[in-house]
DNA sequence: AAAGGTGGCAACCGCAATATA
DNA sequence: GTATATTGCGGTTGCCACCTT
């Protein structure tokens, strides 16, 4: 049985928006608010989906929508996000107000990507002469102790391509382990073909994934042995150098990361042993950015 | 002027997470 | 606990304007 349609294309309009159309859905949600996109276009009068319908008001009509070229503000700040997120559009689009998601992701394909590309291939040798020297936490495993990944694109820094919740974790190492608080955990639907396991990353109740997607500076600080630490006085927004108590929660420690990295393959290896290099950025953004 | 090529953008599609019954 | 509905996301497609030959 495959999975029911949306909605019944039929009898239904396609393609370009007409004025009325957007006048229309304007008029509705501007009376009954966003949200209940299934009914909103029999309610409304419009022979459209309702998944067509959001979209149309997500990336266009919505009032808030910044019209225009994007600055080189933004073109800098949208290279140096996907940088670190990778394709996740939303989130960055979420830093960039007015911009939606869908127009970030045509910029960078039609503009950004080409233009990274050409200075990355510029860089390639000066990067190879400084990465050692770089702050951020290298993986280097031992070549016994590492299985290559299954499937791996071209990019280098990026391996998440949709915006799933990530609880679990992948990796292909021969025998499970306890690394730190971390869970290991065979995975029971494991196919055996990559020798899977799973990895719990629940921690105290905030996981990899929420920790990625939320307002670093809300949630972690470093100390002084570069210790990924909770942040348990989060009403202090402005101060971005509190003092460390030792009462704090550990989160992940330099040196566990890589230790912990260096025995898996994990298929967020890059974004997590990224972390404090992208806890990092998300500071300088906020100063950048004047907020 | 016409034909073909290219790039930009809006819209569509399918999948996955989440909510609800 | 399961099935179904809804929502949100990223990848892809197709249209259209502009450029080149």
């Amino acid at each position: 049985m495959g999975r029911r349609p949306c909605c019944s294309k039929e009898g239904l309009n396609r393609g370009a928006w007409t004025a009325l159309e957007d006048r229309t859905l304007k008029e509705y949600i501007q009376i009954h608010g966003e949200g209940g996109w299934r009914n909103l276009p029999i309610e409304a009068g419009l022979k459209r989906c309702g998944k067509s319908c959001r979209l149309r008001w997500l990336n266009y009509l919505r009032p808030d929508i910044k019209r225009g070229n994007i600055s080189e503000e933004e073109e800098e700040l949208i290279i140096r996000l996907h940088k670190l997120l990778g394709n996740r559009w939303s989130l960055i689009a979420g830093r960039l107000p007015g911009r939606t998601d869908n127009e970030i992701k045509n910029y960078w394909n039609t503009n950004l990507s080409k233009k990274v590309q050409t200075q990355s291939t510029s860089k390639q040798t000066h990067k190879q002469s400084t990465l050692s020297k770089s702050k951020r936490i290298l993986i280097n495993p031992t070549p016994q102790a590492r299985v290559p990944p299954p499937v791996r694109t071209t990019e280098s820094c990026v391996v998440r391509t949709k915006a799933t919740r990530c609880t679990k974790i992948f990796f292909t190492s021969e025998e499970p382990a306890v690394v730190n608080e971390f869970v290991v955990e065979k995975a029971p639907e494991s196919d055996g073909l990559l020798s899977d396991f799973m990895a719990d990353l629940d921690v105290g109740g905030l996981c990899l994934s929420e920790f990625l997607h939320s307002d670093f500076s809300d949630l972690y600080r470093f100390d002084d042995n570069d210790a990924i630490r909770l942040d348990g006085n989060s009403d202090n927004n402005n101060d971005l150098s509190p003092q460390i108590s030792s009462d704090d929660p550990l989160l992940f420690h330099g040196e566990n990361i890589e230790h912990y990295w260096t025995g898996v393959d994990c298929i967020q290896r890059d974004a997590a042993s990224d972390l404090q290099s992208l806890a990092t950025f998300l500071n300088a953004e906020e100063d950048w950015l004047g907020e």
